[in-house]
DNA sequence: TTGAAATCTTGACGGCGTCAAGATAAAGAA
DNA sequence: TTCTTTATCTTGACGCCGTCAAGATTTCAA
């Protein structure tokens, strides 16, 4: 349980407090997750994490640039593993793989997105959030640049990842925020109910 | 400022009790929100707000439904009033213009509509709160049912609501959530990037 | 070896939600 | 009217919280 090894200087408690944090968030969200509560699970005294992380805040930014990586590697993931079935163009699965596998983290990891989307007024200067951030919207453009009837319009970019974007992370949102009634664990509601496909190809 | 009459039997402290925490929620949002400060704006006891509404669960929860209820009234005025341009269908008028009213609430009242929708643990349970979130569902059902092909295919129109509401809700969640970079004053953001009748149509 | 810096602890402060007990006003019964 | 009951609101206390200052301990560089 306990993850110390010493009275003093942990060795990586700045990592020991991600994963205790990370638990928090999964077990309660991130309204629930205190500093002390994080502490305490990682076996040092009430006040330890404010100094690796300035403040709550510092500590849900940083646990929230640590989703948003987990969160670009399975859109990553699914995007360059998503295989053609009979007459599916690659982008296409690609597509649609990474639209599954968007609301399939949602769920899978309700506390985490809650945390990334939710606005806890995060620290949105801090570096390393910057750059996950920056990642996974990049992720979203290797999605979309196949359907770019001119891959140099950055306005046609822009309005193509807003509405794959949208669509996905509206469905995404609504599900896990109990808005729609579906069984929590039924795999079918993790295909979002309209193909993306003709969204983008539509215009 | 202060609105109470008398030092007891306030006469009407549950509407004062909602006025405050309004006034609260469009300050810090809801995770800034106490009962405390609460009870202090209408000028009562610290442990007043919890004898009206159970807890902090309950006062949000209200404050929720009373949202809920604005929101329903603003796309139902903005499906009514919408008119038609130049060979305009009046459906897709009202749908165009429901979806910018949609936006324009998320923007215009950021504290309520991530109450809303962030799942703030809120009781669903709640007849109010249960009625008003029907409600809404219901201006959604009147603004689908013109582009549903057969009107008593429920599966048809589960997923025509799914779909507008999804994407609207995407773009407005992820606009208010700093996803995405845009002016907060610009009017024009409130303009989902999409069109949403051939979204509807292209089926 | 020694001084400085980084790491973590301890203790305290006010604010918070919640509960129990009490005070007061309103409403109903006689 | 007076008495009793009920609803409303206050007071006080409890433990948990984030944060800060000060101290203790370890590491590291000079």
């Amino acid at each position: 349980m306990s993850e110390r090894k010493t009275d003093y200087h942990h060795g990586d408690l700045r990592a020991a407090l991600i994963r205790a944090g990370g638990a928090l968030l999964d077990e309660g969200g991130w309204e629930a997750l205190s500093l002390r509560a994080c502490a305490a699970r990682a076996g040092v005294s009430h006040a330890a994490p404010a100094h690796h992380f300035g403040g709550r805040r510092g500590l849900l930014t940083a646990l929230a640039a640590d989703a948003f990586a987990r969160f670009a590697d399975a859109l990553g993931h699914a995007r360059e593993t998503a295989v053609s079935r009979e007459g599916e163009a690659r982008p296409d699965a690609a597509l649609r793989a990474a639209g599954v596998a968007y609301v399939r983290f949602a769920r899978a990891n309700p506390g985490p997105f809650k945390l990334m989307f939710g606005a806890a007024d995060l620290d949105f200067a801090d570096p390393e959030f910057r750059a996950v951030r920056r990642a996974a919207y990049e992720e979203l453009g290797l999605l979309v640049r196949p359907y770019l009837v001119d891959p140099a319009d950055a306005a046609e970019d822009r309005r193509l990842r807003l509405l794959v974007w949208s669509s996905v992370h509206g469905y995404a949102h609504l599900l896990i925020s109990g808005q729609i009634d579906a069984a929590p664990d039924d795999p079918a509601a993790d295909r979002p109910p309209f193909d993306l496909v003709p969204l983008l190809r539509g215009d």
